[in-house]
RNA sequence: GCGCUCGUAGCUCAGUUGGAUAGAGCACAGGAUUCCUAAUCCUGGGGUCGCAGGUUCAAAUCCUGCCGGGCGCACCA
């Protein structure tokens, strides 16, 4: 339980206490009450807004009605003093044993602590990547893959019952040209001379084998045969090792998704019959001409043309979006919101895509469509990540090792040696999402301040070489968490100590926002903070030798300390779990 | 032209969903190591939160209108 919540709990017992005893009038709305720690700590340890919230409806001055509050906070548990401050916040100073009492529940909890019940289990579906299956990730994909993943663990987390899901567009026309690219591979691997590969169809390296694949398991009998008859084949093996390829990629990155769904399955199960079913039961198709788009750039082909339209401007889109193309098969659109039918007909009223900034323009059809067809029961988040501009040493990189001209992802991994999969992953979540990024290759690899994965590590590493230089004063066993929760943590009285506790304490409610702002960048923010403050400490002993964690004359000191310490590394460590980063305990 | 998005210190970015005197890092200027990893830390200057209105006890945050950057704008995926 998130203490701030708890606290929230105990204020609206307060107040009903006084709605009770006649002192606040009856039907006051609670819910904008917020209870948080103050941005200024000479304001004490807890915080909060209700006088003022409960001004207006009461009728009454904000700080008439704090100092009918502030007796019952008084008398909370943990509370030592209380004071109203500014236009009427309510502040709390909390005491020591309250927070010592916190670091004891980290001891307790482990890397657990933090964890919630915030999500009650709900079924929460999260896409991500769903690359087209025509060729290696890219960087660019990299992004949307690991914000993606940080917020199935995010969720987890946060007790929402999370499926991670990649949507396989292996139908159109993109995936025919992967097959002509296959074939024209696959008579290359005869002995023909292809010369250039045209136009439109896919030139990457990476169809060599494939068509090697191909002629040895088909012979050549299909060289000069007509399309329809190689085709399909050709499309299935060559979707198929593609997207084994991009799995062993993600798989690079830590990734591996719950549901991958085609595309092509859920147009052969008659999905997109469903949707429109729906959307024809409920009105919302029709047949329709389209303006033109206004302004500059007018498509030259334009014509007016009458399509099937889907209603989207009733849900809050700009215009009507076509659902058929003019040769009578289905959009991608229409194909899409097929997927999101599917998968709130698999449980999930909330879902949750992640997409490449580019196609900002396709969120508000998507979710007019959600909408549309689920009758307003589910609800569609998209959210948009932002291009990545990889740099070294302050440079454009490029790196145009297979034909392509684009640098795949597990270049960017392999660049960066033994540890790139945490790098990558630290280091994209050190921007919101739909924030611009540059990916400094040189930076991302220096041991320095200057390095965000590197400074969490190192305090991570630092957190495990006091416990190995610990050795000296107490007995391993005698450091285990479940050990140093018993130990007496007085000691643990100066600010820099109780603030490191007070930022181990706002975990959960770091994990309770980031989850229901769907933004797993804030733990990477969080771990930064965290991190700081006990680099911070850890100096403070060079000065003030009370306050270096181990003291050989004094066990009982060193063993409150190490409780501190490991308190640390616990929630590090539980950080990093969520960002998908192994935790180290030395650099070297 | 329309829509989405962003605009915060010289630079790169946070900002707890509307809270108190707006914060970090880099850069700049000083300083800390007989001692648990100085791979770190401490101190200092630095701001019209793009501009102008509005909403209210309270706005960087919400609304409106401008200005500027990015992205996207019938049947492609």
């Amino acid at each position: 339980m998130n203490l701030f919540r708890a606290f929230q709990a105990d204020i609206a017992e307060i107040i009903a206490d006084l709605t009770k005893s006649g002192d606040l009038p009856e039907g006051l709305d609670t819910a904008n009450i917020t209870v948080e720690p103050p941005r200024d700590p000479s304001h004490g340890d807890i915080s909060t807004n209700a006088a003022m919230v409960l001004a207006k409806p009461a009728g009454m001055k904000p700080r008439d009605i704090a100092t009918l509050i502030a007796p019952g906070i008084e008398a909370l548990d943990g509370v030592e003093k209380v004071d109203i401050a500014g236009p009427g916040f309510i502040n709390a100073g909390l005491s020591d044993a309250f927070w010592h009492k916190q670091l004891v529940r980290v001891l307790e909890a482990g890397t657990d602590y933090g964890s919630s019940d915030l999500g009650g289990q709900e079924k929460i579906n999260v896409e991500y990547v769903s690359a087209n299956p025509t060729g290696p990730l890219h960087v660019a994909h990299a992004r949307g893959a690991v914000v993606g993943d940080a917020l199935v663990n995010l969720l987890r987390k946060a007790g929402f019952d999370v499926t991670s899901e990649y949507y396989i567009n292996d139908a159109g026309n993109q995936v025919d040209q992967l097959a002509r690219s296959a074939h024209l591979r696959y008579r290359e691997a005869l002995g023909e001379s292809i010369g250039e590969v045209p136009e439109g169809l896919y030139p990457g390296e990476y169809m060599i084998p494939i068509g090697k694949e191909l002629a040895e398991s088909l012979g050549d009998g299909l060289k000069d045969a007509p399309e329809e008859e190689w085709i399909d084949t050709f499309r299935n093996v060559a979707i198929e090792r593609l997207l084994d390829q991009i799995k062993d990629d993600l798989a690079a990155l830590g990734i591996e998704q719950d549901v991958f769904t085609s595309e092509r399955d859920l147009v052969a199960a008659g999905k997109v019959e469903h949707v429109q079913d729906l959307l024809e039961a409920r009105g919302l198709i029709y047949r329709g001409v389209l303006e033109p788009p206004k302004g500059k750039a007018a498509p030259e082909d334009w014509e007016p043309r009458e399509q099937t339209l889907f209603k989207a401007t009733d849900f809050g889109d700009d215009t009507d979006r076509p659902l058929k193309k003019s040769d009578g098969s289905w959009t991608y659109f229409s194909n899409d919101i097929a997927n999101h039918l599917d998968k709130f007909e698999r449980g999930f009223k909330t879902m949750i895509d992640v997409w490449g900034a580019d196609h900002g323009g396709y969120v508000k059809r998507m979710q007019a469509a959600v909408k549309a067809v689920t009758g307003g029961e589910g609800a569609l988040d998209v959210k948009l990540c932002q291009i990545v501009h990889l740099k070294k040493g302050g440079e454009p990189f490029r790196m145009s090792k297979r034909a392509g001209n684009f640098v795949t992802l597990r270049d960017l991994i392999d660049e960066l040696g033994d540890n790139g999969k945490d790098i990558v992953r630290f280091i994209m979540l050190t921007r919101k999402n739909d924030s611009q990024m540059d990916f400094d290759l040189d930076k991302a690899l220096e041991q320095s301040r200057d390095n965000p994965v590197f400074y969490v590590q190192y305090a991570h590493a630092r957190c495990h070489s006091v416990l190995r230089n610990a050795l000296d004063v107490l007995k391993e066993g005698d450091m285990a968490p479940e050990k140093l929760a018993g130990a007496d943590l007085e000691v643990l009285a100066d600010p820099a100590e109780l603030e490191v506790i007070r930022m181990l304490a706002n975990w959960p409610k770091t994990v309770e926002a980031a989850a229901e702002a769907h933004e797993p960048h804030r733990i990477a923010f969080y771990l930064n903070d965290l991190a700081a403050l006990f680099h911070g400490l850890w100096n403070k002993g060079k000065d003030n030798v009370r306050l270096r964690f181990i003291d050989e004359d004094d066990v009982d000191a060193t063993r409150a300390r190490l409780a501190l310490v490991v308190g640390v590394a616990t929630i590090i460590a539980s950080g990093l779990q969520v960002i998908g980063v192994t935790p180290l305990e030395e650099l070297r």
